[in-house]
DNA sequence: TGTACATCAGTGAACGCGCGTTCACTGATGTAC
DNA sequence: TGTACATCAGTGAACGCGCGTTCACTGATGTAC
């Protein structure tokens, strides 16, 4: 058993050490070469399995609306039993709580210019995520989301209030959400969340 | 007269031309030599002024949040007479108006690595526009935004929403939103806001 | 079980490029007398 | 009005650096017979 020459799943390696500088360096200093050194592999290696930088990253973005859609069907399942309006709160919630456990991976996955975002893959990651929210909102509103445009407005106006606070708690900007300790911010976010998500 | 070798008011014109840049190439690929180039100059002398690319971000942000400010301010005298939830719904519009007028200042003024915040004339700036919703969701709600927690969540809710609305048209990741026409769309973002803007 | 061969993942030296920074300089401006 | 001088804004050549990319290579693996 030979150990190092064939990695054995550097592809994988490759996204664990791109996330990493990312979340070190931010976008504007993300290079190949550091995250081939932190995967522990040549500075030409990643090549071979994304390109260039813009494959690396576009793959870490639809692997991040990947694991989003997860842990957003693990949290509708554990209140299942509650009203629809509450799991859109909870979806909310968690929708904040993604962002704030993975601020680099979420500022990438939104960013206008870096992804790829004619990747099938990707695209097809992040409209899963899209409905799961659309859903939902149907369900608390008991309207077909995407057929009228009232619907329509009502899922804009959801996803635009918890990705505005997610953006503004990782960019720091509400001084008066920054002092809160962690219980408190949590409550905080549940009850900004629910100005729109209790709407009828 | 000899014309070039004084500048004149070469800050002036850097921020002109770092602004296009950003516009045009994003953070990532944002150079301080282009920008001496736009701005016809030798690649050096932008450190005279700014010093580094970071001192330039900064002194452009300060000036976006001055810009911002000043629409503000506008569009609020112009409706002076109207209801307070009104003027808050004004002042909302206005906010995504001057994102999608400004994508890249916008990122820019609300990017958590790039600006450095410790710049007393960049933070004054951001407080500025910061007082000015502040004090529009306080008259809207008749209560002191700032002195109890339900005010600061008022404010924390109204500036998500305007917020979350313009990252996402930025980013084109609603995409029933991006199908719309202008006039459409500033109707429909009207309507969104109001759904927080009109709550008692 | 062994041998030969094709395939593929990763190597490492080399390259050219554009960047920020430095520094001695020079041209323009303002002020003192 | 003229002269001398200090100050300052911008120049341009030079530098070292780290980057992405290329390419001939090599070590490991899988498969055919």
């Amino acid at each position: 058993m030979s150990n190092t020459y064939h990695h054995g799943d550097l592809r994988r390696a490759l996204l664990v050490a791109a996330e990493a500088e990312l979340a070190e360096k931010g976008t504007e200093r993300f290079t190949l070469r550091a995250c081939a050194k932190r995967a522990g592999v040549s500075h030409a290696a990643p090549a071979h399995h994304f390109g260039d930088v813009e494959g690396l990253l576009s793959a870490l973005a639809a692997d991040g609306f990947r694991r989003f859609a997860e842990m957003a069907s693990e949290r509708l399942q554990a209140c299942a039993d509650a009203s629809p309006p509450k799991r859109l709160n909870v979806l909310g919630v968690g929708y904040v709580d993604f962002a704030r456990a993975n601020p680099a991976l979420f500022k990438l996955m939104f960013a206008s210019d870096i992804p790829d975002f004619d990747d099938k893959e990707l695209r097809s990651a992040a409209e899963a995520s899209f409905s799961q929210l659309a859903a939902a909102v149907g369900d608390a509103t008991g309207t077909d989301p995407l057929a009228s445009h009232d619907g329509q407005l009502r899922v804009a106006t959801m996803w635009s209030m918890v990705h505005g606070l997610s953006h503004l708690i990782l960019a720091r900007r509400m001084r008066f959400l920054n002092e809160r300790d962690e219980t408190e911010l949590q409550a905080d976010i549940a009850a900004i969340i629910s100005a729109v998500a209790l709407v009828r």
